[in-house]
DNA sequence: AGTTTTATTTTCGTTTATGTTCGTTTTACC
DNA sequence: GGTAAAACGAACATAAACGAAAATAAAACT
């Protein structure tokens, strides 16, 4: 009579390990886990990495596909996704060192662009944050950091990178005060001024800066070589300019007047 | 004088009450705690963190698993998703037959509510939309659909059911005139009053009523049995009202001398 | 003092996670 | 369209981790 050791019938006994937090950040940061590259990184076997895998995707946090998994469909990976993933390394070591001097239980503005979104993931372990952004990407990355406020400005969803614009952006910015204003920019000219595609995002930047106390700015060196016709500010107005390679000649030592901080973000 | 009682080399014995707050610093440091590494840094037995553990764990501090504990980061979605599969059958042919009384075109507010998420699901297919929501569940669900114009309106991001709260949202509201409003409600008593849980979704729902030309209800049967201290409205200023089995006596009778259509959807 | 309460350790049977093996399914390549 | 390689899941063995309860130690209280 032992022998019939009943289970409850409506529980879900889903093992737990130290590696599922780890699996599904590094899932994440990447888009994409492998059954190979998880094994190596933990030292364990690739059945247990699979049997991991199906735990995730049982409860929904990942999607299981043939040696590995992705991020359950629906949330931020459009046919942007390409586009992040170019200069993805240097935006994620841009992004931590922004995110190194966003200080815990302060208010952060981040706009539209994949290096915020990059800024995004590196404060998913910042605690007591309030981020607000008119960025849907950012909000769904951030959504799994609980000790962070997220707000988001109304507006219209453009899909071609997540972003909430028209008027309700503006309104609700002006609502607001940052600490920190974390921007980006489509390009970058030798004169040290900010420039973007979108004249309305320009608008939206300008009064992003104008409630911050503090501005930062995040673009990779691909930035120096573009131009766009829309003018956003001066560097000037940059309390901290985080990027990858040096400035071109001219521009550091226009930072260095301007007393904009320029910080490079470490090769590894 | 006497102090110096020797235990273990290296260890500090600290008494129970004060190393649970230190557990905790060292798991948000770290990310992770094991039991191994607690017993040696406090000079305690293992039996001993795991008391420590369990304890934290009850109480939402920490989440257990095999060989130590992590924080906790799900936490807040797992009521939600439980809800979500709760009569999940039912909410989509509701959904169904919702959806098929809103005609190509025509502008829309979907409002908080797994409901309402059905209703965005089964939107999918149809064109020239244009959906205004507080749900960012919703946004998320209607982004593959390139037919459809999403507007969110701002606010803070409630992470139990994705929807976006405070005084922003009315603002924004107030700025659209919808053909559709479709809403869902926590509970229905038998006057045929819409009730729910949150003051503030109730002021949010009536205004949506306000601005739209028809509304449309959607609730599954469970909510006949269920009660809410906030009343939304009277079923009298609902249009359609979408539900799977029939109506408890006397509200049947009280809809149709309302003008307001009940639509039940088939079993299948 | 002595007694009660609380915290910790010890012990032991049970549960769980992991690695191994093997047959099956999927994918990719020709 | 067929074949080889990779990936998969099931089953089993084992060692680690676990929880319950009794035994012990330390406070706290009268």
């Amino acid at each position: 009579m032992e022998i019939m050791r009943q289970q409850q019938a409506g529980a879900t006994p889903i093992s737990q390990t130290f590696r599922h937090p780890d699996i599904l950040e590094i899932a994440r940061r990447e888009g994409k886990v492998t059954v190979d590259g998880l094994a190596e990184h933990f030292g364990v076997t690739h059945q247990t990495i699979r049997r991991d895998l199906t735990e995730l995707a049982d409860s929904g946090k990942l999607e299981r596909v043939h040696g590995g998994a992705v991020l359950p469909s629906g949330a931020s990976n459009i046919g942007y996704a390409e586009r992040r993933n170019l200069h993805e390394e240097a935006k994620t070591r841009i992004a931590r060192a922004c995110a190194e001097h966003i200080p815990d239980g302060c208010s952060v503005f981040l706009n539209i662009g994949t290096s915020t979104e990059a800024v995004a993931r590196a404060l998913l372990h910042h605690r007591d944050l309030m981020v607000v952004t008119n960025n849907m990407n950012v909000a769904n990355i951030l959504v799994v950091n609980p000790e962070c406020r997220i707000v988001l400005t109304g507006g219209a969803l453009r899909r071609m990178d997540g972003g909430l614009v028209g008027n309700l952006t503006i309104e609700t910015i002006r609502q607001f005060k940052f600490d920190i204003a974390v921007i980006g920019c489509s390009a970058m000219d030798a004169d040290g001024d900010l420039l973007d595609f979108d004249i309305e995002e320009v608008g939206v930047s300008q009064c992003i800066i104008a409630q911050s106390r503090k501005t930062f700015l995040v673009t990779d060196h691909s930035k120096f070589k573009r131009s766009a016709p829309a003018r956003i500010a001066s560097a000037r107005e940059v309390d901290m300019f985080f990027t990858d390679l040096p400035l071109p000649a001219g521009l550091a030592e226009k930072c260095d007047g301007w007393g904009t901080e320029v910080h490079f973000a470490p090769e590894e």
